[in-house]
DNA sequence: CATGAATGAGTATTCATTCAT
DNA sequence: CATGAATGAATACTCATTCAT
């Protein structure tokens, strides 16, 4: 009785969290950290303001918490996927196919990443960039594996593994930028995988 | 008479530009966009709030002309250089010479770049748009013309463009990622330049 | 077993009140009125902030509550140690004695008493201040018949009612000022007794 | 004419500062602390609430000042007077003559005086309780130079100065509190005069 | 009776912008 | 042209109170 009590309570908390930060995405991807307010992210998600404060401390928190969970998420993914693959070069395939579908089925999501993550690292501070760094530290540590097997040229893993993800970022920052004629063919997973992979390969 | 005091003026009112632009950088740099106080930048500058009206019409427009100028005279040193250059190979070290040269020497500009130049394409919506594009336009420009030269591999050259500066952008941003262990050897331009010149060099 | 019901459930509902005013005497007395929470109340009491709500209306009346009921029992000891003495003398010394023992042995219904006493007497308006007068009139009573018993000089009994208990809070508020070298020796209950008695009694 | 610039800012800045005092004594007597809000200070004073905090930094600042600057006034008066006065009897009526005007002319500082000066001394801490302290030390000087000159009999001085500030708060706070028959003919000024006197003189 | 999640009115404070001098 | 005092809309956060379970 008590564990279905708490597991009941559980539950709900945790069907507030999401919902709190689903609703916080949506208003952060439309209209920025600055200009969202808390009072909008309650009316989005249903509820009101103080019960947002039942959940997170503070704007910052609920900024911080939409924009990490989905990034955990992703990476997660990105990484059993990775995983799963035995050559340095079909990791690196599987980390752009999780990455680029994320994104793409995630418009809020890709909206405050490729637009806030940035800042929000050096104004945040420490656990963004923890969470950067480590998954940068993951990628890093795939690449100097492939460096070692001879898959890979020589280089600095961390450099390359920062470039990858900020490659990723940048196609979608096309967009955002207007960028004319967007090529309706245009494969920015395929362009990313072949721009790095002849960067990096061996030979 | 007439002409020396409009130059007269036309100077006085460039220099206070100028320094307006210079104390913006400063502030914005160190504080982020919405920290940023228009007291602090008038402080800065040595000049009264309502003075910096008489030359901006709003904070938005001091951060736009405080980034975007800066912007420019890179892309323009930038363009210099690679037009004295024959090969795409050369243009494309002479770009990275440049940029690498401007954002290690004004850490403001830096800042203001890696941090808040994706959430301000966005939200000022066209003309720092406008800008990124134009530039990007101009490198895909030269990148079209060696692949038409059978220098580089066919490829998209707009995206590659979008790509290249991206990635400028990645390695000093490994910086505010609080990235660890920076090699103090490690040379961001010689990397950047491997990297986009394997990814994208013909065979 | 209607009656036994009913009395142990009054004596829960008393021992239950009693928890909460000790418990809105501590957080009071620390924090003050408007600094003092609800939750913080219910917490140091160890039960959930809606069951306050079964006991007492609203955080008024629970300060009312903790504030009068001990400043009433003080009373009713002064009032019983006083009929034990005969001469006004030794009512009055009697009054002091236990008005010192009751303030020394609780510092925190102290701090409510000499900070917040004034202030709730003007905002709470009505009960405050009819207790406050029903204590000043009982003392008032004692001094008038001192008074006509030619113990004491013709006074306006009431003001020197009032002004006996304001010299009692002003010994205690000494403390709260942060008034410096507080002789340890210094006995406040003697000093009061000779001030008001050499200023009241006859000759 | 920097000079008389400097003088004309002076001025107003003086005015804006007695003016906002002003106003912020009638909302706090009226409401309390707690209860006047930022709000009403300004619309009472006839400014934008933005104004205020050019010339206060917060609503304790407001509050300590309004506060303050009156008790100060009265002290200083008070002091002046005293000095005037040749006997320890004469220095404490003219103490006496001063406060109870004081008092008695500014019904909206009394308020505050009476009900709120005991709670902020302990919440705002320091430069209250240094006041309250200074303005008693002065009293006790003067008591001791009586004591010495044979004038009072023996006792401690701070003790006794701290009675009589609260002698005299004491007799006004009766009318808070509501007591009845408040004598039209009642002499407070009198009747603390009386009981201190006789309370302290020698023999 | 007891709970504590939910509420939302209430408030201090900030800051971009204006305009009289 | 330059100033900086004045403005007031905007906003994050608190907390007494309620009520469904």
């Amino acid at each position: 009785m008590t564990l279905q009590g708490k597991t009941k309570r559980q539950a709900l908390t945790e069907f507030r969290e999401a919902e709190i930060l689903e609703a916080a995405r949506k208003v952060f991807g439309e209209h920025g950290y600055a200009s969202a307010t808390v009072d909008l992210i309650a009316a989005e998600a249903g509820i009101a303001k103080g019960t947002l404060y039942l959940y997170y401390d503070s704007k910052d928190a609920i900024f911080w918490a939409a924009l990490t969970s989905r990034f955990r998420e992703m990476h997660a993914e990105a990484r059993r996927e990775m995983e799963a693959q035995a050559s340095v070069r079909e990791k690196i395939r599987a980390s752009l196919r999780v990455r680029f579908a994320f994104l793409k089925s995630d418009e809020q999501f890709l909206r405050m990443y490729v637009t806030e993550f940035g800042a929000m690292c050096r104004l945040q501070g420490g656990p963004m960039q923890a969470l950067y760094r480590e998954v940068a530290e993951h990628m890093a540590g795939v690449l100097q594996a492939g460096v070692e097997a001879g898959e890979l040229r020589p280089l600095n893993a961390m450099a390359a593994a920062t470039a990858l993800m900020e490659l990723v970022k940048g196609v979608f920052a096309m967009r955002f930028a207007g960028m004319p004629g967007q090529d309706p063919d245009f494969d920015g997973e395929q362009f990313v995988f072949d721009l790095f992979w002849n960067g990096v390969a061996a030979q």
